[in-house]
DNA sequence: TGGGTGACTAAGT
DNA sequence: CACTTAGCCACCC
């Protein structure tokens, strides 16, 4: 009894989207991010919303914090439990350290 | 079955 | 650079 996949609904897709959405975030290297709007895209598809809230969801089991928005910035009201990670993982910052940083997507975004 | 929703994005002010 | 507006898309109840 596969209770530990029971995310899909049974709507006949093998790979719900959320589960392929969940594979694609903790594909993720460390020290690299993606986007929302990459991952969607990675899965062919452009619900970067549905991205955020399947993190939201079930990102609490996954790596989210390292899908960033296309801005640069951490997901809102979690930047500060963010930047926690991306010391930890030396993701590449900008900002200089103050508190309104914002992640150097030019150097972190990570294509598969 | 259908409606409401959001850890989004791009473009405009 | 920061804030606002409108468009989007798949999930949950």
């Amino acid at each position: 009894m596969p209770s530990s996949s029971d995310r899909r609904r049974d709507s006949g897709d093998q790979e719900p989207f959320v589960e392929r959405v969940l594979s694609v975030v903790e594909s993720i290297p460390p020290g690299r991010v993606m986007t929302y709007g990459d991952v969607a895209a990675t899965l062919g598809s452009r619900a970067a919303r549905m991205v955020g809230q399947i993190m939201a969801y079930y990102g609490s089991d996954y790596p989210w914090w390292r899908v960033v928005r296309a801005s640069g910035h951490p997901p809102v009201d979690h930047e500060h439990i963010a930047l926690q990670y991306y010391r930890a993982e030396g993701t590449p910052l900008l900002g200089g350290g103050n508190v309104a940083y914002r992640i150097d997507l030019r150097a972190a975004r990570y294509t598969p």
